[in-house]
DNA sequence: GTAGGGTTAG
């Protein structure tokens, strides 16, 4: 009976048919008849497909316990299929032990090892192996080989030419694998010139080899050359697969072309009757990216069965297209339809709750990815740097960023630019050097770190020397984000003249956003005529840019210049420019309560003005003047005052004071800059109430803490 | 018995 059962189970875990085999149990040792030797290939290739370790390991187990392993002749091949097997399971070194222990060995047993080594990332191995091959055994590669070389040359331009070479020598470059794996080579390798050189020199090309140049080329932005290929595959090549649609939406989402990719989905609609979710992924991932979010959803909406990857992918849609809540509530539809979340999903639902500073959301969803064991995910910590970083909590983030078991330059970078967001400037920079100790090579986002914490620090001379020297050693082209932060640390350090100068003389596209640092810091810097004559030169250029409007306004005010503040308004008027309304929102238990200036329908108003009046009352007695000169409405003095005290952030605050404990922190988060009132009564209002007050305004975050600001007054 | 191209992320 217990043989019987046993044997029934041995037949399905094997999934054999029930004649095939017998069982004997003989001391607890269960001895099988030999399998056929055409079987037991079978077996151990399917166990290789499915990566099925323990029923390759029972295989392999029988065959010693049957002693046909012991038998010398035609061991090769079955060596070879296990090998193979514990290769593809990612059991390199058992594989590497049975390789070692062959007396004789052919081109398949050395094959087979380097494909493990290459699927666990040893690509120098690889090329080990490759060498070996034919100093000890006299091996001459053949294609396989070959093609497994030049995958494992991934970053390795020498080694992959040296192959290429002798592929051109051998004439194997004639084989469709081994073209397909030269071009990939060169794309691993960022040379396209010599992937597009490999396509177009060896004659015979299949899908593949077109799929994976396309795919190249996108990955390096050649994105004209990548539609050069797709009109030559439209006009030679009718029979395309999942890869190919899946490529040409990635290459329209890239250069947003809604029309193209609408056009390829019509090809798929007739040209193919069911694809699988990759397609379907990237199709709606195409739509989202183009800003067409209703037709993601309408194809997400189609779908008949849909797989964690399909849900992340709409959610993702949604996060593109700055629907945060929509992102959350479909995440939680998610949930009601029983699908688990994967390390893609938190990173999208992370960053919803990150751009809508939802702590609350972002706590809960931290614990979350910990219960379903992400911990060591990178893209899951990277993505909680990021919420706690936007949420205000630089310190959390920080205590994410050390806990993570991996990371990579974007974790680097993240924190790096936490800090830089949150003022920070000497951790940015104490981080960077350990970045460079830890020997991670920094790329463009982490110099813009870099040089924003120089900035903060007003580190000019430290500053050029990073972005004329460091960068160029690492060999990194500075781009307009760079020059920005030249910009910036130049007016910050009121060497407003030689900003002026670095923007004229430098080269580059600038855009509005350097103009406005430099604006910015005419009027912190109380320049007003050279900021009048700046805002002059900006408004001729972007004649819509409502900041600069403002700026030029405030400083005419500063100046007591009223006709000028006047003028302003009327350009506006004429212009039918239209200044953003003031919105701030703050999270009192988990519940998100939005104000905006001026507010009059909130159903607790009067408590809150109170509240805040009692707050002005207070301040007032440690010198606190409103900043009336500012406020940019026509209106009469006393009304100025009443203004300034219904700005959002204001009536934000008070609300908080009165809902949360005396000791919780409060956050709050405003769509627009912060203006100079405000700014000098929060700092008064974190003092007179003893409360850390995090506001993040739509640069960066103020944190107050008895009576001063992290920015330093400089923003 | 051995080999290729791909979705959702920060």
């Amino acid at each position: 009976m217990r043989a019987q059962t046993t044997s029934s189970r041995f037949r399905a875990l094997l999934n054999l048919k029930a004649t095939s085999m017998s069982v004997n149990i003989n001391n607890n040792v269960l001895l099988l008849q030999p399998f056929s030797f055409e079987d037991t290939i079978q077996y151990l290739k399917n166990a290789a497909d499915t990566k099925n370790l323990i029923f390759g390991k029972i295989i392999h187990a029988h065959l010693i316990t049957s002693s046909q392993l012991n038998e010398q002749s035609n061991n090769v091949v079955l060596m070879n299929s296990l090998i193979n097997f514990y290769s593809k399971c990612g059991e390199i070194r058992v594989a590497q032990n049975l390789f070692d222990e062959m007396p004789q060995r052919n081109i398949v047993s050395w094959s087979s090892l380097m494909m493990g080594f290459l699927q666990t990332g040893g690509g120098f191995q690889v090329l080990k192996l490759f060498r070996n091959m034919g100093l000890v055994d006299g091996i001459r590669p053949n294609e396989y080989i070959l093609s497994t070389a030049l995958s494992a040359c991934k970053g390795m331009l020498f080694e992959g030419q040296q192959c290429h070479c002798l592929g051109l020598k051998s004439g194997l470059v004639f084989y469709q694998y081994v073209k397909n794996a030269l071009v990939r080579m060169y794309s691993m390798c960022s040379d396209l010139g010599g992937a597009m050189g490999v396509l177009y020199s060896i004659p015979g090309s299949d899908i593949v080899t077109y799929n994976s140049i396309i795919s190249g080329l996108l990955d390096h932005g050649y994105m004209n050359e990548a539609l050069g290929v797709l009109n030559r595959i439209v006009a030679e090549y009718k029979a395309w697969d999942e890869v190919t649609y899946i490529n040409i939406f990635a290459l329209c989402a890239r250069i947003k072309d809604a029309n193209m990719g609408m056009q390829v989905h019509n090809h798929l609609l007739k040209n193919s009757g069911e694809f699988g979710f990759y397609v379907t992924s990237s199709l709606m991932d195409m739509y989202g990216k183009c800003g067409k979010i209703s037709y993601a959803r309408k194809v997400f909406d189609s779908l008949n069965t849909r797989n964690v990857g399909s849900w992340t992918t709409i959610m993702a849609a949604y996060l593109q297209n700055d629907c945060f809540e929509e992102t959350l509530s479909l995440f939680l539809d998610m949930e009601l339809e029983d699908v688990e979340p994967n390390d893609y999903t938190f990173a999208v639902v992370l960053n919803a709750s990150a751009s809508l500073s939802a702590l609350g959301y972002g706590t809960s969803l931290h614990a979350y990815t910990e219960k379903l064991g992400f911990k060591g995910h990178v893209i899951v910590g990277n993505a909680l740097i990021n919420m706690y970083s936007k949420a205000g909590f630089v310190g959390h983030a920080n205590k994410v960023f050390t806990e993570m078991i991996n990371r990579d330059i974007i974790s680097w970078n993240s924190i790096i630019s936490a800090y830089c967001h949150h003022g920070l400037g000497n951790e940015a920079l104490s981080l960077f050097n350990d970045m460079l100790a830890a020997k991670i090579k920094p790329n463009n986002i982490t110099f813009v770190g870099v040089l924003s914490a120089c900035g903060h620090l007003g580190q000019v001379q430290e500053g050029f020397y990073y972005l004329q020297q460091l960068m160029n050693q690492m060999g990194i082209e500075p781009g307009l984000e760079h020059y920005t932060c030249i910009v910036g640390l130049l007016s910050k350090a009121g060497l407003l003249l030689e900003a002026e100068n670095f923007i004229r003389f430098t080269l580059v596209n600038w855009d509005v956003v350097a103009w406005r640092t430099l604006l910015n810091a005419c009027h912190v810097h109380k320049n007003y005529d050279l900021g009048k004559q700046i805002a002059n030169i900006v408004l001729q250029m972007y004649p819509d840019d409502v900041g600069t409007y403002t700026l030029l306004s405030n400083m005419h005010a500063k100046a007591k210049r009223w006709d000028g503040v006047a003028n302003i308004r009327k350009l506006m008027r004429e212009r039918n420019i239209k200044k953003e309304p003031g919105l701030s929102w703050t999270e009192i238990r988990n519940n998100t309560c939005v104000f905006v200036s001026d507010d009059k329908s909130h159903p607790e108003l009067k408590q809150i003005h109170e509240k805040v009046k009692d707050l002005l009352n207070k301040i007032t007695l440690l010198g606190y003047v409103p900043d009336i000169a500012t406020v940019f409405h026509d209106v009469e003095a006393e009304q100025k005052e009443e203004y300034l005290s219904f700005h959002s952030e204001k009536l934000a605050i008070a609300y908080a004071l009165l809902k949360t404990p005396p000791d919780a922190p409060i956050r709050v988060i405003k769509n627009l800059r912060m203006c100079s009132d405000c700014h000098s009564a929060i700092k008064l209002i974190s003092k007179v109430t003893n409360r850390l007050i995090i506001v993040r305004d739509v640069n960066r975050f103020h944190s107050f803490r008895d009576g001063n600001c992290s920015c330093q007054d400089y923003w």
